[in-house]
DNA sequence: GGTTAATAGTTGATTTTGTAACTAACAAGC
DNA sequence: GCTTGTTAGTTACAAAATCAACTATTAACC
């Protein structure tokens, strides 16, 4: 009977299983920083890391979005549509491969990038100052071994 | 037109912005367990989460699942009737509070729970692997601390 | 003790995601 | 050059998440 309690925590513990705390952890950076581009532009989580990776990275196609953000392309081609609609990006068809098509930022849709990756960069900032520059660096480099990145 | 240039990486770097990288190795996690018990035994993401924290726990209320685990009352109402359905968990009134009910898992849900648990802690040992035993350590205690679990 | 507010949990409507099938364009093999 | 296969991106339909409104019960207050 005494085994019958005992087998129900044993050598588990919820705080310590790492998809668990990975999931917790996510969820709450992302939670305050979807605030900030929600509230003052009406953006989904997959339009702003669209419009993200196109501010970082200049002219992409929707395919290398995709592998860089490890988006489904169905997710990519709706949050492109979006950000479009919006005056947010233009689409250029590329001529040698005609499947194929450029996203680029508008100067709209640069204005916002800008001032999106400066709230990022503080968000950021107030995170990792919760550490030390040492511990804070070695978190990155445990989470990209992790998210399979390095 | 350098500065134009410049403007688009300068200071930001994605693999290295923290809700990115959290959302990276947090969805990388998640997925090959999913697998598990999706395969095994068709189960959503709600319910293996309901299912764990009672194998965990024991007797709880539907209440105090959504604090533990963070999920919304809806998500944790459907995942019950599923669960129920499948009879893997039992309900009972609460006499004092009629309102509540205390959830707790048949047989056949601690038989469930019992074979992912292992899965889990084997599926956590494999991600610990990655690191030395401080190090590993010290990442669950960072992330207890973005999650704000501490 | 009767009214009002709060709480546990459910249900329905809307939005978002996931899956599969589709179109259009290109590539390879013969 | 014509079949067969592959790729970029879209669309349609099903599954799931979100949000608001709802029921039933309890607590609070006067």
């Amino acid at each position: 009977m005494t085994n019958d309690e005992s087998e129900k925590n044993d050598d588990f513990f919820l705080q310590d299983f790492l998809p668990f705390l990975l999931n917790q952890a996510a969820e709450r950076a992302s939670l305050e920083f979807q605030g900030v581009y929600k509230g003052r532009y009406g953006m989904l989580r997959t339009e702003w890391r669209v419009l993200f990776h196109l501010g970082l990275f200049g002219e992409m196609t929707a395919k290398e979005i995709g592998e860089r953000a490890r988006m489904h392309k169905t997710k990519i081609s709706r949050a492109v549509s979006k950000l479009e609609q919006r005056r947010y990006l233009k689409r250029t068809r590329d001529e040698a491969d005609r499947r194929a098509e450029w996203l680029a930022l508008t100067p709209a849709g640069q204005t916002v990038y800008r001032d999106l990756r400066k709230v990022a960069a503080s968000y950021d900032a107030k995170l990792s100052g919760l550490f030390s520059a040492q511990e804070a660096a070695l978190l990155r480099h445990m989470l990209q071994r992790l998210a399979g990145l390095d």
